[in-house]
DNA sequence: TCGGTCTGGTTGAACTCTCAACCGAACATA
DNA sequence: TATGTTCGGTTGAGAGTTCAACCAGACCGA
């Protein structure tokens, strides 16, 4: 127990920059989105997942995954969606446990009008203040970062296994 | 309004990893902790900021801006970790309006439970998983972030105070 | 064909966050 | 002293997320 491998004054430096950073970024976009669509982000990501595959269709177990959304938290989502009417649902035909999302029409013209402020935002607030090299490096990073998690998720459903 | 500068193919990649990396991390350490230490991370902040300061106490503006949070989710934070016993909210001497936060024993003894877990997840799943040179960049990249943000907010707040 | 298990998805309750409205104290100005 | 404004903080309602429980359809071995 006490030998935890505790953070040094410099990481300490580092993991509260990037904190900051990125809760302070995604609160800006989030509030940007809010106010100028009218939904949250992660409601704009399903949209926009749905806008780009086939038939503006998917089932939500696909949905979900793109969206690294838990099925409640989809489930939830397009329901209100559904209710705004940019979203809906249709029985799967090959898997009678399934159900499919499309996009509608409406969906589409109001991911359409919601588009050009949240990119405007995102190149503002990252593309444009980070350099070539750093952009590199971030993507560097954030691949290292998920495969760090991917593997400790097989790890930890390894050591599940193992009991 | 069409001369929106899209994001490039490459721009897309990166951005898309970096909401994953960011997404599946946060959510991996908020569930590290709620399991853990039954509460998310946004209440373990509080107490670590809570901890450091004198006599374990601080003004809820000042705890407010050390937690890059709102002061309406402040307040019902500290609302509830009082309710829990972890924190007490006192009168302010100086300033009538005032409340001062206090972490409580208890509060403090919780604290030192959750953390190692938590130094844990947080060393395995980034710093562990990157190199030297990375969080170098990772340091410089999420001051770059910041420094955008905050002239941002400064131009917004300029351009209202313009009308 | 029957039972057990797994999978895809939904639901409701509890919890957290956001937003706007509000209150009292401080401060500035006249 | 009176008045308007700003500041620190709280509150309630509505929206979104999480967790566990649940259901029906698919799958699998006996």
């Amino acid at each position: 127990m006490s030998d935890v491998r505790w953070l040094s004054a410099e990481e300490q430096r580092v993991w509260r920059d990037f904190r900051t950073a990125v809760t302070k970024f995604t609160e800006n976009l989030d509030r940007q989105l809010q106010r100028d669509a009218g939904m949250p982000m992660a409601y704009y990501e399903i949209l926009v997942a749905l806008s780009e595959a086939p038939e503006r269709s998917l089932r939500m177990s696909e949905l979900a995954l793109n969206c690294h959304s838990s099925r409640s938290r989809l489930s939830h989502a397009v329901a209100k969606l559904e209710k705004e009417g940019w979203v809906e649902r249709q029985a799967c035909a090959s898997d009678r446990r399934g159900s499919v999302a499309r996009l509608t029409d409406p969906g589409f013209a109001v991911l359409a009008a919601a588009a050009p402020g949240h990119v405007t935002a995102v190149r503002e607030h990252l593309f444009d203040v980070l350099t070539p090299a750093q952009l590199a490096s971030l993507q560097d990073i954030s691949r290292a970062m998920e495969n760090g998690l991917r593997t400790e998720c097989a790890q930890a459903r390894a050591e599940i296994g193992e009991f």
